[in-house]
DNA sequence: ATCTATTCATAACT
DNA sequence: TAGTTATGAATAGAT
């Protein structure tokens, strides 16, 4: 509609994309009320301006409402999908770590023909997105396998100070009397006092992460 | 549009209003897309079909993150009451709000006075390249102290092993005569085989950084 | 803001 | 449910 064909992207003069913006905001907003009234819907609608004012439309009830009912919508379609997931949710953990790869490859295939510099501002700020969000899961998973490990560690060190405290112990019967037995047990009392005796770390850490 | 008027009320045949639903539904969505991609504008949008069916669309950032935008926007409590926060979220939510509070701090620090939305460009991207570099500090920081203490642990691990097998040694020497001593230290030539015997996580995770 | 040439969306029909 | 067409609406570019 309108003098010429519109190309479906991004306005680069500003000024225009103003105009626009606000003609088709409006004419948006006119389409969603007609919508909801003609064929008896809830619906609702928001827009968030270039400057980051919100237009909103919302048929009958509030948008609080609709929007409470969509979260509900969504909430119990995602408890389904959790409890179907559950047993697979490390495995497809991984395959989307993998496909973030493959990922990485096509935006290399991309730009190896164009200049980086002639992808569109939208595109370069989902790509942001994506990639952000995929090194945010990668540092995640890092963070936790390493913890993870650090746990292990730990319980198999107290694992082994057990084993050579009980050592002693058997030792100590072995050479006194088993009139000294309780003595030895006295000077044994913390386990944790012999060997490396560094604080520990990981307890000291735990309020970085 | 169409070969008559349409007034602007309910549409009371049935069939005609399913119809009418189907193509302005399929509408509205095409008008919302062109209006954020040609305008760059963030904006979300839901519909609930007279039967309950939902139908959505969002421009770029997934619905519910531009919900989540609307709903800060419009009241922040409402961001308090969003349902679905498991332990991993509120983790991250305050991470983030660690992380904004010493970024403010530095940034306060760095343009001392001067309200930030009067940095120029150029100023702003410097600023960014500075955060970027201590935010990488920081992670190597961490990545480092965690690896350091996996290593004190595994050396913590192996002199407890030592220790514990030199005093298998002790037992078994007292137990029986000198003369079997040698074959005791044949039994034990691996002190790895004893206790948790869980691979080597270190090394195992060491190429993932 | 307002105007108007065009393109677009769609109501009625098939 | 899907395709066609006549017609009213939306709007791009100009003023």
């Amino acid at each position: 509609m309108g003098r010429g064909k519109v190309q479906l992207k991004r306005i680069e003069d500003k000024s225009s994309r103003q105009v626009t913006f606000s003609k088709r905001k409006t004419g948006l907003i006119k389409k969603a009320r007609e919508l909801s009234v003609l064929c008896d819907v809830e619906l609702g609608l928001v827009i968030f301006s270039p400057r980051g004012k919100l237009y909103q439309f919302s048929s009958g009830e509030s948008l609080r409402t609709i929007l409470d009912r969509y979260l509900n919508h969504v909430d119990e379609e995602a408890a389904v999908c959790n409890r179907v997931n559950e047993a697979k949710q490390i495995h497809d953990e991984f395959i989307d770590l993998w496909r973030g790869t493959s990922l990485q490859a096509m935006v290399e295939r991309h730009i190896e023909g164009q200049n980086i510099e002639q992808l569109n501002m939208t595109q370069l700020v989902q790509l942001e997105r994506q990639l952000d969000s995929i090194l945010r899961q990668t540092r995640n998973r890092k963070t936790q396998v390493m913890m993870d490990t650090i746990a292990a560690l730990n319980k198999k060190e107290e694992h082994l100070r057990q084993e050579k405290h009980d050592m002693e112990m058997e030792i100590a019967a072995r050479t006194m009397g088993v009139e000294d037995r309780e003595r030895a047990e006295k000077l044994n009392q913390d386990p944790h006092s012999n060997g490396y005796d560094q604080p520990p770390l990981q307890k000291g850490l735990l309020h970085l992460f």
